[in-house]
DNA sequence: TTCCAGGCGTATC
DNA sequence: GATACGCATGGA
């Protein structure tokens, strides 16, 4: 990684880096490509433009940002503390990790808003990718921002009939409830194991294996969460009946999105 | 019209 | 513990 300002932008300079691949690749619903591989999105509080500035030398412009910003959010943010270029050659030991290391390898997970994370893929269950980012456009459109728990505190399965997500809106209030009454903390599912914090991510109703494990993965950046959806269903029943190669281990969630982006092309469906 | 989408709760055995 | 089925919504 390599960075200089450059009047109110930060150019950067990162390999194992594709803007698409990683913001639109179903692990994150709120960055909009503006129809020239130019993505506008926000992290918290602090929206972002970032375009492809030469792509044969893997450098990006940061717009209208400034090095603290840059430094003290982007860059966790983008996960450019891991060299994807080392994590890359371990899996490609396995020769469809190889492929899809090869088709995806601009994938990078993002360090996102753990409920954030969690209420978005709570909407995601048995949807499409399109349906979900219009029902959480409604959702921050209507509060001006993404809301946290304490934000959606009044709410109820019927005043979030707005939203148009069906039989979800009684889990994001069940998950709203749990928050907001200190039966679950964010800072308690952080510094449990992997196990317990999933345990606790599934008394919620509505989060069972699969939306627990993104929410672990995308949201608490658990890598070796292995979120299990159709899609990979598909990957292991065809490559892997008998379990995932041991160059796997421990980052199981990153080889999970190689898969997941290469079984959607395979199948002619991105 | 029917099927399906980054699943899960519930009933039933 | 496994399996079957319904669930809101909307695009294909």
């Amino acid at each position: 990684m390599e960075y200089r300002v450059k009047g109110k932008d930060i150019i950067l300079r990162q390999p194992d880096f594709e803007l698409s691949q990683t913001l639109d690749c179903g692990q994150a619903f709120r960055w909009a490509d503006d129809g020239s591989g130019t993505f506008s999105g926000t992290f918290l509080n602090s929206p972002l433009t970032i375009s492809p500035l030469d792509k044969g030398d893997n450098t990006f412009i940061l717009h209208n940002t400034t090095e603290d910003e840059f430094l003290n959010i982007w860059y966790d943010y983008f996960d450019l503390s891991t060299d994807y270029g080392e994590i890359k050659r371990i899996l490609s030991e396995d020769e469809t990790l190889s492929k899809a290391c090869a088709f995806a390898g601009g994938i990078r997970i993002l360090r996102q808003d753990s409920w954030e994370a969690l209420s978005s893929f709570i909407i995601s269950q048995n949807n499409n990718i399109p349906r979900i980012k219009g029902i959480i456009g409604r959702l921050t459109e209507h509060y001006g921002k993404y809301p946290s728990f304490a934000d959606m505190a009044d709410e109820t399965p019927e005043s979030l009939a707005f939203l148009r997500a069906g039989f979800r809106a009684k889990y994001l209030v069940d998950a709203v409830d749990k928050f907001n009454s200190g039966t679950l903390t964010i800072d308690k599912i952080k510094s449990a194991s992997v196990t317990d914090a999933g345990k606790m991510l599934m008394s919620i109703k509505g989060v069972g294996p699969k939306v627990c494990s993104c929410a672990l993965l995308f949201g608490f950046y658990r890598l070796e969460a292995f979120p299990v959806d159709v899609w990979v269903r598909r990957v292991l029943d065809t490559y892997y009946p008998n379990g995932l190669p041991d160059c796997t281990k421990g980052i199981e969630g990153i080889a999970q999105q190689y898969l997941f982006h290469y079984i959607r092309n395979e199948y002619g469906k991105v």
